[in-house]
DNA sequence: ATCGTTCATCGTAAATATACGATTAAGCTT
DNA sequence: AAGCTTAATCGTATATTTACGATGAACGAT
């Protein structure tokens, strides 16, 4: 059989379905982009920005750093979010060979 | 303000988080693996490749069809799935765009 | 030491996702 | 038509996600 029965999925599935996971929100989606675009990156700027109250985006930036796609750096009382761009490329790389098969129709 | 506070989210944004989402669960990133891998893409074969009951993957194939990433055709009394390429490349464009930021710190 | 600021966490409500068995629908085959 | 195969849908149980206000913890400033 050239695809037998699977008993699990692979870790390679089951993190790149986590970081699709970690995507599937507009509101991180959006938070993303802010972090690229803003010089500072404290979390009051960007709940500033979002139609969302401070908890929640809280829990977003937490379901973000939970990937790893998002580093956080305490700087005294506040909260300085960057992109991990290393994992960003993991991602990247992850979802490019996914996307690069051919379909069979 | 560079990024003011937005009422809701954009189209691309909602559209990319339902993409993301549609392939936020193993047993869908597995789908479109043996997708690719099979002549035959018909839901017997997928199901009997994974470790989940035949309705169980109906809907995770109904959830890859919703956002158009596979396409079902109907073959007498089965259904020939197969990838949508066009919209895989959509969607893999508009994750590099996203991905090819440069974090801020 | 007290106060204000910043952000995480708690508690909770509502919505959504996941999984399965059972049933239904549609199409072959006889 | 009756029976078989295939796959979607229904009904349902459980888990997770999303959202918010309220609270708590950590830090700086007064």
């Amino acid at each position: 059989m050239a695809s037998p029965k699977i008993e699990e999925f692979t870790n390679e599935e089951t993190w790149l379905a986590d970081v699709a996971k970690a995507l599937s929100h507009p509101a991180r989606i959006r938070i993303l982009k802010i972090l690229n675009e803003m010089n500072s990156c404290m979390v009051g700027s960007i709940v500033d920005k979002l139609p969302l109250a401070q908890a929640t985006v809280s829990q977003h930036l937490k379901e973000l750093k939970r990937v790893g796609l998002i580093d956080g750096e305490i700087d005294g009382p506040k909260i300085c979010y960057c992109i991990n761009n290393q994992m960003l490329q993991k991602a990247k790389s992850a979802l490019d060979k996914l996307f690069s098969k051919i379909g069979c129709c």
